[in-house]
DNA sequence: TATTTGACGATTT
DNA sequence: CAAATCGCCAAAT
C-alpha cells in the first residue's frame, strides 16, 4: 500500500461507472456526473470521457445529455437519430429538437 | 513539460 | 432567443 494521498484511480473509469448507474427510462447530465464524482466543473472532462467511450455497450452514453436535456448531436452508437430511438425505446420522450424533459426523466444519483 | 482538444456550463453581448 | 466568450478539467500527443 502506498498511502499516497493522490487518487490515481483514474477519472474516466469513474464516469463510466456513474453512467452505468443510470436506470432505464432515465437520463442524466454531464454536470450531474461531474458533481457526483466530486468535481461539478469537470463536466467537460466527463463529456471527453464519453467521447472516447471505449465500451459503448456498457456505457449507455445515450442516457447522458447536456444541462438542458438536449442531445449532444454526436453519438458513439450511430447518430442522433439512433439516440432518440434508444431513449424512446426505454420510455423517454424525446422532442423533435432532440431534447428530453429533465423534470420528468432527469436522474441525479439521488 | 507544454500544447491541443473536447459529447460542458454559465454569463454576456 | 442566438451567438460569442470565458472558465474549468482531464487525457492524448
Amino acid at each position: 500500500m502506498k498511502s499516497k494521498s493522490k487518487r490515481t484511480g483514474g477519472f474516466f473509469p469513474r464516469v463510466y461507472e456513474a453512467v452505468r448507474l443510470i436506470p432505464h427510462g432515465k437520463v442524466t447530465t454531464y454536470g450531474a456526473i461531474a458533481a457526483y464524482l466530486g468535481s461539478p466543473k469537470s463536466s467537460r472532462a466527463v463529456g471527453y470521457a464519453l467521447h472516447v467511450n471505449p465500451y459503448p455497450v456498457e456505457v449507455p452514453c445515450h442516457r447522458v445529455v447536456n444541462r438542458h436535456g438536449s442531445l449532444s448531436g454526436s453519438f458513439a452508437f450511430g447518430g442522433g437519430d439512433a439516440q432518440r430511438a434508444l431513449l424512446e425505446s426505454e420510455g423517454v420522450s424525446v422532442s423533435d429538437d432532440y431534447t428530453v424533459n429533465l423534470s420528468e426523466y432527469g436522474y441525479f444519483f439521488g
